[in-house]
DNA sequence: GCTCGATGTTGTCAATGTCTAGATCCGTGG
DNA sequence: CCACGGATCTAGACATTGACAACATCGAGC
C-alpha cells in the first residue's frame, strides 16, 4: 500500500498522456483533471508539479523545443540543408501533442527553461540554413532564412491540420526545400536522397 | 423598450467580438458567456444561433475561408502569383481571430457551408498556383502548389505567434515567394505591383 | 532521529458549456 | 383583426473544470 502514496514519475505520465492527447484532441479539450485520473491520482497533484494549466503546455513546450534542437543537430552538422528541413517535419509529425503547443504564446508563460531551450533550437535552425548554396539565394540571408522556417513550419502545420491528407510529408518537404533553394532535381549540388538513379 | 429584448444583430455582434477576443487570447480562453455579457444578453442566447462553441468557430472559420476566398480572387484572375502569396498573408494578419480558427479541425464541425467556403479559397489559391512561371518550377505541379500554400501559411502562423516580430511581413511574403519560384527581384516577369497602369 | 521540503489528498469555490422550460417578439395566413 | 407558430431571448439547473487552501505522507540530509 505504501506503493502509491507518491506516484514517483507522476511528471513524466502526465506529460506524455497530454501529448497524447493534445494529439488527438487539441490543447482546448485537455483536461488536467481527466490527466490525473489516467494517472491513478488525485486532481490536486498534477498542479504541484506544473502549478497550472499553462504550466503543463509550457513544460510540454520546452520538452519539444529540447527534442526539436536535438533532432535537427546532426543533419546540420553536415550542412545538409534539405535533410534539416525534412528532419524539421519528421519531428512536427512525430510529436504532434508537442508540436501543437510550441507555437501557440497565449497558452505558454515565459518561463527561463523554455526561452533556453527554444533559443538552442533556433539556432539549429539558423546554422541549418547557414549552409544554403550561396549563388541560389536572390534575396537577403535574413529573409531566406525566415522563408525556410516558415515553408517547414507551414507544411508541418498544414500536414497536421489534416490539409494534405494525401501527400507523402516528408517528400513533399524535400521536393519544396529543393524548389526554394533552386537545387534542380538533377543538379549536382544538393540531389534529392533517393531518386534520381 | 422593446429596444432590447430581441437584440437583432446578436449573430453579428457575437461573431465580431469572438474574433476580437480571439485575437488577443486565443481560441481556448474565449468564454461563451463572456461574450454573450458583452453584447448585454443572457447566458444562453448565443446557443441559438451557433448551438455550441463549436458551433461558433465554424461560424467564424466559414466566415473566414469566404473572406480569404475573396481577398484572393483579383490577384488569381491577374494571374499575378506573388501578389496573390501576399494577400494571402495580408488577410491573414488583418484577421487573425478568424484565421486562428480556420485550420484547427478539432475546432469546427463538420458543416456544409464551411466545406463549401474552404473549397472555394482552396480553389482559388489552385488556381493562383496554377499562374507560375513554368520553367521556374523544378518540381511536380502538385508539390508546388503545396509548397507554396506552405510558405504563406507558415508566414502568417509565424508572425502571427510572434515568431517573426521583428520582419516586415510582406516584404518577407513577397521575398519568398519570388525565392521559391526562382524570379529574382528585378524579373521582368513578376514585379511587385504599382504602377500596373 | 528529526526536521523540512517535495509530493499527494481532500474539500471548496467561482466560472463555464450545455440542456430544458418558459417568456416575448414578429410575420403570416385565416 | 387576430391568432398562431417559429424565431429569439430569458431563467434556472447541472456536471465539469481550474485554482486554491489546509492537511497528510513520504524521503533526503543534517
Amino acid at each position: 500500500m505504501v506503493d502509491t502514496y507518491h506516484h514517483g514519475r507522476l511528471r513524466q505520465q502526465v506529460l506524455a498522456s497530454a501529448a497524447e492527447e493534445i494529439a488527438r484532441s487539441g490543447p482546448e479539450m485537455l483536461s488536467l483533471r481527466e490527466l490525473a485520473r489516467r494517472a491513478g491520482v488525485t486532481h490536486g497533484a498534477p498542479a504541484h508539479h506544473f502549478g497550472s494549466r499553462r504550466g503543463l503546455f509550457t513544460a510540454l513546450a520546452t520538452e519539444g523545443f529540447e527534442a526539436l534542437a536535438d533532432a535537427l543537430a546532426p543533419s546540420v552538422a553536415r550542412g545538409d540543408f534539405v535533410e534539416t528541413a525534412v528532419e524539421y517535419v519528421r519531428f512536427a509529425l512525430s510529436r504532434p501533442g508537442h508540436y501543437a503547443v510550441m507555437f501557440r504564446p497565449e497558452l505558454l508563460e515565459d518561463t527561463p527553461s523554455l526561452r533556453e531551450q527554444r533559443d538552442r533550437a533556433a539556432a539549429a535552425l539558423a546554422s541549418g540554413t547557414a549552409s544554403l548554396p550561396e549563388g541560389r539565394i536572390g534575396i537577403p540571408v535574413e529573409q531566406a532564412r525566415h522563408a525556410a522556417w516558415a515553408l517547414v513550419h507551414g507544411l508541418a502545420s498544414l500536414v497536421l491540420a489534416g490539409a494534405l491528407a494525401d501527400a507523402d510529408p516528408l517528400a513533399l518537404t524535400r521536393a519544396g526545400a529543393q524548389q526554394l533553394f533552386g537545387s534542380p532535381p538533377g543538379d549536382e549540388h544538393s540531389r534529392p536522397r533517393k531518386a534520381e538513379k
